[in-house]
DNA sequence: TATTTTAATGAAAGCGCTTGCATCGGCAGA
DNA sequence: TCTGCCGATGCAAGCGCTTTCATTAAAATA
């Protein structure tokens, strides 16, 4: 029989300090903050851990610190460029802080998104930023109770009540209808992604609604399609808006890039050729814009930056620094080859 | 002068334990095995948490009972689908089990993958993923020192000593390059993303080379082409493979979806008719594959599944139970639109 | 040389939670 | 009515690290 054998438990910081002959406050301090310890016990310390293979363990100096270095990012899915992109940048922003990023997805469901705010303030997430909006009544005062720095991303509605970082929807997609009114386009259809639990895509439309109506124009309903995300969809989308009855419309404005991209290849599939016959246009400039051809007119939505600028409120919150509570980016219109005047 | 104001903490177990007139014991056991404690007395349990807004701090936790509930995944980056779409299922199939997901991006920079390693085990995850290989010699050794569950996922190196779910790229390649010499080609062409630290690249190329010389066949150099990722570079690699001297390629293959979607369009820029003048294969069946014109001949990699069998092959080790330690999917042939016999 | 200042270190008290063990009633069986 | 047993609970000892405070040694000053 095996003689009881203690299993060589993972090194700790007192084995660490025994190895070096010094005491786990010096451990500590050696590798937090190393100057306030002599090099040469340094370097032993250094060379003790290195032999053990010891790494601080977060647990423990999580709860001495009363912070764990990790914060939370929710966002519907990684499955959008736009929204990878996002989180991306927000990893990469955090990790210049010594802040690693747990990320949660929602699947679009206020519910799931819940869940995982509520998860992560259990994990003792330093800070949390959630991409849309909060998701349900009442979520934020259990932030706000854990004194848990905040914020929403990509969507802005102007004058909300919520920290955020982002845009606003209805401004650049009214700046988009006023492009196309002034390349002398009159009639418009719409293709949007499903609106339910999504206010962003509300205020798109809303947008464009209110940019015509400065023109004494409107939007009629059979030319707007709501439907599913997709290159798909935005095929459907298009056969559907120009057959329907009535005029058609010689520029259709697209609530997202696949949706666009979708309806330039049902365009021409059809047997239309783009610009020349239809103009339409994407929104959040995704790496596909530009490459497929005729390349896509949109407008650029700085992910990178959004990401990076949620980052830098939060981490300045988090040093008790004061910080505005809104920043707002604005999207850039990209005027690429697939808009043009009107065909006469 | 406002008074010392003794700033409310947020609450403890103590406190919800003080409320409910019970010890911490009986909170931490309302909360982690309900049916330990009397129905009466864990709703008021659950009440007074309630009231006070309290969540079991993780760290305390994590601290008590030797684990974190955090998983974490190292990817190149989050901007491919294949990667996110994993990386998406990861974070689902964890929270079944109530595991946490922390994300971590290298750039495709081994030294950055190590960091996140390092970084994510300082973090006291319970499990770990890397995606594509391990990044550095010796760092196998320092996770494994710490007895925390490893894969490698997507890539496989057959015989390899890590823990993999994955499948073998060589003999996907192989495939693929045999299926279009059953279709008649003879002359081939190759299109790949950058080899540099990157194995699963290299075997890509092997495997093409592998089936062609089975056949007495081989692949020139002038039509070979290693470039940067994205539709761009399939673009100009497809425009120097046909510009090169000597006899042209009937069938261009290409080291993923986006470089033969690149390399399509090109196509059609130079007047050429895919599949009649030229065949072109992608690899991993992204979501656009399918929904361009003509539809792009691919192999299916299932991502989901890779994600979901990781995580199961790490929830087990968990468990200690024992797992296999190689798991491989079978990707498979997508025969769409962008493929036929070489013209006569 | 005597005294003050400064730097380096150790001792020890937590941080908030879990869990083995002891305790205490109450209930079934004798 | 008494003994045993069992379910429900509390006590208290950690989990591994940080950090304040005290201590000591060394350096700077008088």
């Amino acid at each position: 029989m095996a003689a009881t054998q203690t299993l060589p438990r993972t090194a700790r910081a007192q084995d660490v300090a025994e190895a070096a002959g010094v005491s786990t406050a010096t451990v500590s301090r050696a590798f937090n903050t190393p100057a306030k310890v002599a090099p040469a016990v340094r370097d032993r310390v250094f060379a003790a851990a290195a032999i053990l293979g010891w790494l601080p363990h977060a647990a423990g100096s999580a709860l001495a610190r009363r912070r764990t270095s990790i914060a939370g990012v929710v966002i519907p899915t990684l499955g959008q460029e736009v929204f990878a992109t996002q989180v991306e940048a927000m990893q990469a922003a955090f990790a210049e802080h010594d802040i690693t990023l747990l990320i949660g997805c929602s699947n679009y469901d206020p519910d799931q998104a819940a869940q995982q705010v509520r998860t992560m303030l259990a994990r003792g997430v330093d800070a949390l930023a959630v991409l849309g909006q909060i998701p349900q009544a009442g979520l934020f005062e259990v932030v706000q109770a854990r004194r848990v720095p905040f914020v929403i991303t990509y969507g802005s509605a102007p004058g909300s009540t919520h920290p955020c970082v982002g845009f606003d929807n209805a401004t650049a997609f009214s700046e988009i209808t006023r492009y196309l009114l002034a390349l002398g386009h009159q009639i418009f259809g719409m293709i949007l992604p499903p609106t339910l639990h999504n206010e962003r895509i509300v205020a798109r439309l809303a947008g464009v609604r209110s940019a015509l109506a400065d023109e004494g124009l409107g939007l009629r309903p059979q030319h707007i399609f709501e439907g599913e995300y997709g290159i798909l969809a935005g095929r459907k989308a298009l056969r559907q808006i120009l057959g329907a009855n009535g005029p058609r419309p010689t520029a259709i404005i697209c609530g997202n890039d696949l949706l666009a991209i979708g309806a330039l290849f049902e365009a021409r599939t059809m047997g239309l050729v783009v610009p020349r016959d239809l103009s339409i246009t994407g929104f959040d400039d995704i790496s596909m814009a530009g490459e497929i051809d005729p390349a896509l007119t949109t407008m650029k939505v700085n992910n990178v930056e959004i990401g990076r600028l949620a980052v830098e409120y939060l981490v300045s919150q988090l040093c008790g620094e004061a910080a505005p509570s809104e920043v707002l980016i604005l999207p850039a219109l990209v005027e690429r080859s697939t808009t043009a005047p009107p065909p006469k």
